[in-house]
DNA sequence: GGACAAGTTGACTCACCGAGTCAACTTCCT
DNA sequence: AGGAAGTTGACTCGGTGAGTCAACTTGTCC
């Protein structure tokens, strides 16, 4: 809402910087999570921390412009993904790999999924899109008896919020251990079947 | 190091106010976790915070004194109970059900656990006897063939640091959620016995 | 090829927060 | 009473990053 004129009236080196800004906050977001001082964005982009102001009006401005090239694609593929796989329960075990995988390989979910930018609409759309599959998912499983007992939707949710802490707050694990206890996790939640 | 003496040599006035800082410290810290400013702490002793630096030269040097009445009792009482349960299975469950619960109800063992005052010898000392019932644990745990398979004592130090993390940046969630959470967890790792 | 608006930027202010310090004051004790 | 021991309010300090702005640079159009 200050100096950000559209597109067509800008200035062609303008028009430059805003390229460089949203592809070098792309980077860094996805590198470092949306909390990276924009001082970062700002460097990467070969640009003042100013220019970030005047073009997208402060961190909640780029991050809506540069959302879904950061995270909004990927977790939408997940979830779309998900809907497809066949079987209740390899639909349930196939979201919490691919959630857990995704939120290990971008920090950036992690803001996304703890709404850290309460701001940024663009953010908490995608936020309310990603609960909507637990809702879903958590019916499907107890229609189809596959999850354990007394397990819910908030559950799943706190067990995505969990890790996104554990991952932004703490040493990040080695691949192999955190795979690992992606397993444990699935074995107390949605077992897989026993050998027929 | 700085005006500490012995409290033989303690004025009374000192030596009262040393006192009321312990309580206090104690109640704050039990409370709000050991990161607590520590104008708080002397708030709640009706002392300036200088007095705290006086007495006790710092942060460090309180949480050295009060440790013990803190956390270090509670978290030896478990690990003393712990050892006393027959059979390996019922052992490793009601450890992790026990420190679970100590975690939820006091925010300082996780910041004991986390290492947050790498300071304090006996924060650090508290922490190593921690770890090392871990690893007892898991080795009995496979010997008697009640753990999930390739759980290791990195998995379950892991788990407790994961969870500390949760309940020091995340939402606390209620006692009856967080309990049916800590179930999920416990299936996953080290099952119930199956039902003879 | 020059004038002027658009754009950029370095250097700034600001706010936050709690640790740690110290000179001046008060209290204890003999 | 007097002087050491003790306390304290008000201070500095450090680190961090958002957001601003006056002065400068560059693009554009005639």
């Amino acid at each position: 809402m200050s100096g950000v004129r559209s597109a067509a009236t800008l200035r062609m080196d303008a028009r430059r910087n805003v390229d460089r800004i949203r592809v070098a906050a792309v980077e860094v977001f996805r590198d470092q999570g949306l909390a990276v001082p924009l001082e970062e964005v700002a460097a990467v982009a070969n640009v003042s921390k100013a220019t970030i102001f005047n073009r997208f009006g402060g961190r909640t401005g780029l991050i809506d412009a540069v959302i879904d090239d950061v995270v909004a694609a990927e977790l939408r593929a997940i979830i779309d993904d998900t809907r497809s796989v066949p079987g209740v329960r390899e639909r349930i075990r196939h979201y919490v790999r691919a959630i857990r995988d995704l939120q290990y390989r971008l920090p950036a979910v992690n803001d996304v999924l703890l709404q850290e930018f309460p701001d940024s609409e663009a953010l908490m759309a995608l936020c309310h899109v990603a609960g909507a599959i637990h809702d879903d998912l958590v019916a499907e499983g107890h229609a189809a008896g596959v999850l354990a007992r007394g397990f819910t939707a908030g559950d799943l949710h706190a067990l995505t919020l969990d890790n996104a802490l554990a991952l932004k707050h703490g040493d990040r694990p080695s691949r192999t251990d955190y795979e690992r206890r992606t397993a444990f996790v699935l074995a107390g939640v949605c077992p897989e079947a026993p050998p027929a």
